[in-house]
RNA sequence: GCCGCGUUGGUCAAUCGGCUAAGACGCCUCCCUUUCACGGAGGAAUGACGGGUUCGAUUCCCGUACGUGGUACCA
């Protein structure tokens, strides 16, 4: 049998770095079975739509290099994947379980239900659930003659479709990841199948849907666990119980501090992205930022998801996406959560800018860059420059894309002296000398390069009986502004000499 | 509260009964570098607790504690 996974986003949002986990591991798993990775937009919740969303999760996944073989965009042989599009099929299914008496109607309204919920009461902080020991409390065709059902739903009446949950009933299943586990059925309250405004619920949806799209494989966030019994009851009620997919609740993306997990929320705070992509709220115009936009690599990205979770027994930690295929295996997933480090996701980032070549990265720098050179001088360059030396001198210096800017600067722009006590403290008229002395020797000098720059420079020296080390610092910073970057003289040769005669006669006055 | 799931350094984690408990991130020290990084060499830091089973438990079982998820006409 083809293996067949799914991911079924809620269009909702931001699309969180643990979506997009899950979507890897399934991805990976269908890849390394020769499967399809099939994407469904589970919109069953009209009023949590939200414009944009769906465009938005189908960006963040091409940008990641994870695109589904199946989709609403791509479409496939078991479209429509968008289960609005789907609303009709659902109630067939429904009516099934009302005729074989695993789901029954009920009309109760919200505050029926809220009215229950406190009356029955467990205890002081719990709310009693509607299950089998309130329904019969309740206005539904268990407790209504048949007669008065037909009637009440003749007349318009809104209802919805509950799951009947079986007492005393030991629900197994097994989870590639965890093992067995099983639930007592009398502890899981009805839920509802069908909502009134005829929409399913996620779990009449998803086992219908898993179903009809011949679904082998099902991974989804461990929040899912405890609705599990509610599924597998349902295969087993709809006569599919063989065709039922395998199950892998995948562990959670904790927050770094305290407890709890992942959300936006923690992002904002602790001030790293959650999302995989820059997303603008359309109803707030508030954008979250997202680490393509924070200057991520996708394969760096996409490595880090990986190693999130999931080892592969060996010390190997950086990964392709084809070696990722080869080496996942789903049973080797933590069955704990993990607390996110953004530190760590940063060392992944640093490694594949080091591991890239110096055209790519020059491609990829090539925006901040320019980005930034628009609030600078006029005269300012990029152009001038082979993009791809300027990267090379700097790039282990750089662990996110906008690194180039700030650790390069000095290349595109005359910079702001920030360290002007390195230069002034000890400052003294042999020095101030020695520089505008040098300044003339320069003009003369033919070979702009480097080597015979720091010669030259060395030489005059020693007519001033100056050390070296009284000299560097302060030169480096009437060149770059700041007590950092390569080697002076390979600076002083790629910004020419005009320029550098420029930058040190600005510090002698 | 109840139910599920989980628990190895600050973090990610290896180990599938033999441990002097890998490796990585981060941190610290030193070297390299007349800057900052990179790189190199070191270092500190771990089995939640209590019972079993066993010649031997981090590993298996049972409790407890703690964490986390669920307990919606949300997914």
């Amino acid at each position: 049998m083809k293996v067949r996974v799914r991911f079924a986003p809620s269009p909702t949002g931001g699309l969180h770095l643990g979506g997009v986990r899950t979507v890897l591991y399934n991805y990976l798993f269908a890849r390394a079975h020769g499967g399809e990775f099939i994407l469904r937009i589970e919109d069953t919740d009209q009023s949590r739509y939200v414009e944009g969303a769906e465009q938005y999760i189908m960006d963040c996944l091409r940008w990641c290099g994870l695109e589904p073989d199946e989709s609403a965009e791509k479409g496939g042989p078991y479209a429509p994947y968008r289960q609005s599009e789907r609303k009709q099929l659902y109630r067939e299914y429904a009516e099934k379980l009302l005729e074989s008496g695993h789901a029954y109607v009920a009309f109760d309204t919200t505050e029926d239900i809220e009215k229950m919920r406190k009356d029955q009461r467990i205890d002081e902080h719990t709310p009693a659930q509607y299950d089998h020991r309130t329904r019969g409390l309740m206005l539904n065709s268990l407790t209504l003659p048949t007669e008065r059902v037909n009637e009440l739903i003749a007349s318009g009446t809104p209802y919805v479709v509950r799951i009947k949950m079986p007492e005393n009933h030991t629900v197994k299943l097994t989870d590639m990841i965890r093992g067995e586990i099983s639930f007592d059925s009398s502890l899981v309250d009805d839920k509802v199948l069908l909502k009134a405004d005829g929409m399913p619920t996620y779990h009449l949806a998803v086992v219908v849907d898993d179903y009809l799209m011949k679904i082998t494989h099902a991974f989804r966030g461990e929040e899912w666990l405890p609705s599990a019994p509610v599924h597998v009851l349902l295969w087993e009620y709809l006569g599919w119980k063989s065709h039922m997919p395998q199950w892998a609740h995948l562990p959670l993306i904790l927050k770094p501090d305290g407890n709890g997990k992942l959300s936006k929320r923690d992002g904002d705070r602790l001030g790293f992205p959650v999302f995989a992509m820059n997303w603008t709220d359309p109803k707030t115009g508030e954008t979250t930022k997202g680490f393509k936009e924070m200057g991520f690599l996708p394969q760096a990205f996409v490595n880090m998801l990986a190693m999130l979770g999931w080892n592969s027994g060996t010390e190997q930690e950086i990964f392709s996406l084809e070696e990722l295929v080869k080496a996942f295996s789903i049973e080797r997933v933590h069955k704990g959560g993990a607390k996110f480090d953004f530190e760590k996701a940063k060392w992944f980032n640093h490694q594949y800018i080091q591991h890239t070549d110096d055209a790519k990265l020059a491609e990829l720098a090539k925006p901040y860059i320019e980005e930034e050179l628009k609030s600078q001088p006029a005269d300012s360059r990029l152009t001038t420059y082979d993009l791809r030396l300027v990267v090379s001198l700097i790039k282990d210096r750089c662990t996110l894309l906008p690194d180039f800017w700030s650790q390069g600067h000095f290349f595109f722009a005359t910079p702001e002296i920030k360290e002007e006590a390195a230069i002034k403290d000890k400052w003294n008229d042999q020095k101030q000398q020695f520089f505008t002395n040098w300044l003339t020797e320069i003009q003369n000098l033919l070979d702009w390069t480097a080597i015979p720059i720091e010669t030259n420079f060395t030489e005059l020296l020693a007519k001033y009986g100056l050390k070296k080390g009284d000299v560097m610092l302060p030169l480096r910073v009437m060149l770059v502004g700041g007590k950092y970057g390569p080697g002076v003289f390979t600076i002083a040769e790629v910004i020419g000499k005009e320029e550098t005669i420029k930058r040190i006669k600005r510090v002698l006055g």
